[in-house]
DNA sequence: AAGATCGCCTGCAGGC
DNA sequence: TGCCTGCAGGCGATCT
């Protein structure tokens, strides 16, 4: 599923190949992208635009054009970009140097939002806390984001007002590296716990970003290839094997209706 | 009012 | 072989 690393590449991929370039068709292929707005509006509100810039903030892909619009693309489970024609295509872009792209999205949770210039850093705003890898993301900032809640520090973590572009898989990464059990109560945490799992959260970003992503089933990058992000687990996806640092099998539990893997060894319910 | 649960979607794995 | 069930989970809506 893309998470912040997965959008940054597929952002650092289409860009180079998406700015400058008009769009001469747009079509949308599926009512449920575009909902609650009509999918022929969005279409015509962003055919004939050109692409001023590509860039991203937390899992939101965004496209700047020049005429002061900007489409917000949400990939949530399974959306992708491809220049090659593929299955479940759920819309073309057409640009203006005969370049086809295709979004495609199998279970068609993504969404396309256009907004004017001046909604974009609100709407961002409000749905986005800090970006994990920039300044504003420190150690008290997840302090005062993780007291007062009684809930399992990784459901917290996958808030995006607390961190912007975790999803599921980095949150079980950063918090084996951290060694925080995903369950532990968010107030509980110790000041150089906070402080282990704010840099455990960049580091497992950074080697996302490094390895273009994880491809579990779906993701591929724009340019067609696999993400290397999966080889480098320590924990997500891996119960019954044994933990990469004291050899202890992999536990999994859920958090939040969601899949979580930890090492009951080095990540253990109440102390640090 | 924070926290828990549900619904949206589709493909696939596993059981019989 | 083919049907059925469960599972994957981001996020908004809904309930407690």
């Amino acid at each position: 599923m893309p998470e912040l690393p997965e959008v940054e590449t597929i952002r650092s991929q289409l860009a180079p190949r998406l700015t400058g370039r008009a769009l001469v068709s747009v079509e949308i292929l599926d009512p449920r992208l575009t909902r609650p707005i009509d999918l022929f509006e969005v279409a015509e509100e962003l055919e004939g635009d050109t692409i001023a810039a590509v860039e991203r903030r937390g899992k939101y892909l965004v496209l700047r054009m020049e005429s002061g619009l900007a489409l917000l693309v949400h990939l949530r489970m399974t959306g992708s970009f491809g220049f090659e024609p593929t299955s479940h295509e759920r819309a073309v872009l057409g640009l203006d140097d005969g370049t086809r792209l295709a979004y495609r999205d199998v279970r068609r949770f993504g969404t396309w939002l256009v907004l004017e210039n001046t909604e974009v850093e609100p709407y961002l705003a409000g749905k986005n806390g800090p970006e994990p890898l920039g300044p504003r993301f420190t150690t008290d900032w997840l302090v005062a984001r993780l007291s007062g809640r009684r809930a399992p520090v990784k459901a917290v973590l996958l808030d995006q007002r607390v961190a912007a572009g975790v999803g599921n898989i980095y949150a079980d990464e950063a918090l084996w590296r951290a060694r925080v059990n995903p369950l532990m109560p968010a107030e509980s945490l110790d000041p150089d716990e906070v402080r282990r799992l704010r840099r455990a959260v960049r580091a497992a970003l950074r080697t996302g970003i490094e390895r273009q992503g994880s491809t579990l089933s779906d993701y591929r990058t724009p340019e067609g290839s696999r993400g290397g992000m999966q080889e480098e687990f320590k924990v997500y996806g891996r119960d019954g094997l044994p933990c990469r640092h004291c050899g202890t099998t992999i536990a999994k539990t859920r958090v939040g209706g969601r899949g979580t893997w930890y090492c009951p060894r080095c990540q253990p319910h109440g102390a640090g």
